[in-house]
This record gives C-alpha cells, sequence and structure tokens, in this order.
DNA sequence: AAAGCGGTCAACCGCTTTAGT
DNA sequence: GACTAAAGCGGTTGACCGCTT
C-alpha cells in the first residue's frame, strides 16, 4: 500500500552551510546534466539536502554569469529606482541587474539602500538615466573578468575569510564588480564604452525585456499607477530613445555543444544555464 | 584580551503560483 | 474542478565578522 506524501518518512537533510565538497558535487551535476528536477537533484548526487536548497544554492551561488561583489552606484541607483517603482520586487528587479540575484539584491537593500533610500526623497528623475547609464557603465572592459574555473569559485566560507573584492566595503563606490562571463564592449565615435545596441534594438523582437517593453509602450504609466520618472517614452516611441536605451547579446561559442554559436538575450533574464547542459569548456568570446 | 554590539550575507521558512494528472 | 508536486518568491533567521568599549 502506497503511502500519502504526508505519511512518507522524511529523509534527514542537511542545513547551514554548504561546504566546498557539496558545492562541486552540485556543480558538477548540473553543469554535466542540468538540474531538471530540483527535488531528484539530491538523490542523484547523494547530497543530504532538499531539492529546494540545492535550487538555491545553484541560483544563488554557483550558477555561472554571477557577479560578485560590491554593487556600482549605478546598479544601485537602478535598484532604488525599481524599487520606488515596484516595490519588494526582488525577482523583477534582479532580472534588470544581470548577474545579480534576487537573495543579494534584498540583502544589499536592507543594509545599504533602505537607510540611503529613506534620506534621499530627490532623485527619481535620474532614474532612467542611471538605468541607461548603468548599460554603458557594464561594457567598461576594466570590468570584464571570464569566469573562473568552478572550482575556483571561492565557497561561502572562503568568502567571509576573503572576500572577493579587495576594496573595503565602505570604500569607493566606483569599484566595478566582477563579472563572470564576459560581457561585451563597443565604442562610439568618441571612444567611449557604449552598449552593442543599435540596429539590433530597432527589432522590435528584440524587446523581449518586460521593463524596456513597459518604457516603451504606454503600459509602463498604466502598469504602474500612472507616475513614471525620466523619459518620456508614453507615445510609444521606440527609435531613438529605445535604442539608446539598451539591447545586447552575449555571444556564446560552445565549442562542444552541437559545435554552435548561441546569441542569448542578455537582459532577458533568462537562466542561461537551465536552458542547455554547460560542457566542462565553455569559451566565451567577446561580441563587438 | 574579551565581551558586547551591529552589520552583512547565506540559507531557511512558509506562502503563492504554476504545471501536471 | 480537485489534488499534488515543483518552482518561485519574499521575509526572516542565524552564523560570522569587524569594530568599539
Amino acid at each position: 500500500m502506497a503511502l500519502k506524501s504526508s505519511e512518507r518518512p522524511k529523509p534527514k537533510h542537511r542545513k547551514g552551510l554548504w561546504s566546498p565538497e557539496e558545492d562541486q558535487r552540485l556543480r558538477n551535476y548540473v553543469l554535466k546534466h542540468g538540474h531538471g528536477c530540483w527535488s531528484s537533484v539530491p538523490i542523484n548526487t547523494g547530497l543530504q539536502r532538499n531539492g529546494k536548497s540545492c535550487r538555491l544554492r545553484w541560483i544563488n551561488y554557483l550558477r555561472p554569469g554571477l557577479k560578485r561583489g560590491m554593487f556600482t552606484v549605478e546598479e544601485e541607483e537602478i535598484i532604488l529606482s525599481l524599487h520606488r517603482l515596484i516595490g519588494n520586487k526582488w525577482s523583477q528587479i534582479a532580472k534588470h541587474l544581470p548577474g545579480r540575484t534576487d537573495n543579494e539584491i534584498k540583502n544589499h537593500w536592507h543594509s545599504y539602500l533602505k537607510k540611503r533610500g529613506a534620506n534621499k526623497t530627490e532623485s527619481s528623475s535620474s532614474s532612467l538615466d542611471a538605468y541607461h547609464h548603468a548599460q554603458s557603465q557594464c561594457t567598461n572592459s576594466d570590468n570584464v573578468e571570464s569566469s573562473p574555473p568552478p572550482d575556483q569559485i571561492p565557497t561561502s566560507k572562503e568568502r567571509k575569510e576573503k572576500p572577493s573584492f579587495d576594496l573595503p566595503r565602505d570604500g569607493p563606490r566606483s569599484f566595478l564588480p566582477k563579472v563572470f562571463f564576459a560581457e561585451w564592449l563597443n565604442q562610439d565615435d568618441q571612444g567611449n564604452d557604449v552598449p552593442n545596441y543599435g540596429a539590433a534594438f530597432d527589432d522590435r523582437s528584440n524587446l523581449q525585456d518586460p521593463l524596456v517593453h513597459d518604457l516603451c509602450t504606454s503600459d509602463f504609466r498604466n502598469s504602474y499607477g500612472g507616475e513614471y520618472v525620466g523619459n518620456d517614452l508614453s507615445n510609444g516611441s521606440v527609435s531613438a530613445s529605445a535604442s539608446d536605451m539598451y539591447s545586447s547579446q552575449l555571444k556564446l561559442e560552445m565549442d562542444q555543444v552541437s559545435g554552435g554559436d548561441y546569441y542569448l538575450d542578455y537582459f532577458s533574464g533568462d537562466d542561461i544555464c537551465s536552458q542547455f547542459n554547460m560542457g566542462s569548456d565553455v569559451n566565451v568570446t567577446m561580441y563587438t
């Protein structure tokens, strides 16, 4: 006789910080097989964690493409701006900060920005500017680091002992975070770094990002209470303003995955790794 | 030197939503 | 439509660390 799910004996799950060995197991498994159903991951890996814990560990810490280190001023502006607009929708906010997790943003909000946001009553007007500016800042070649080999990502314990950034927490905020997947670089006529948007963005089919889409249509005003800060795009005009917003693509040369090139919409918020199995060697190239 | 304190962040908890049957 | 499992999400907790007294 089959037991009801509530009557099944519950396996003992380990709790607390993840050990390097656990990280290694999970990372190896997901990179090789994909996560599939998370509840089966502990079974397949032999980890004494529940699936939920594995999922969280992967999303917040092990997943390739995560930025580590301090938030830039521009990222903070984006968080503040979006938080004013949509509140504690951390996952929505995270979609607009590539490489940042909702958990990370939430923690940062509670640690730094809540106080700062409370003090700072002005500023809404600069929201879109900050948002826009952040995209070009992200293209600065000084920011770009290719993803380290998985075994070089510090464990949670190691991070506490030796943070991945060199400047003190309260140091200058112009310090830019590490980017584990290469971002890309384009330059305008003046040699300033700009995102690689242009023609690609003019194609409406590229407006996958919900915020961009909203910003480019009048829906945005309606969606967020009729108050919109920054550039006025309410007439639905996409051409110049929208193109200036951002659009970018990340080209991954997947030598070991079908031998093809993959173009991923960097800002779509898609979980890159859940879409395919990452081979052990993933070459990330700059796409300019 | 050690106790107290506050800040940070990884991880857990519980609720909601979504998908499958 | 009801039920179940999985996934997603936001709030909260607790370990750890550095600073102050």
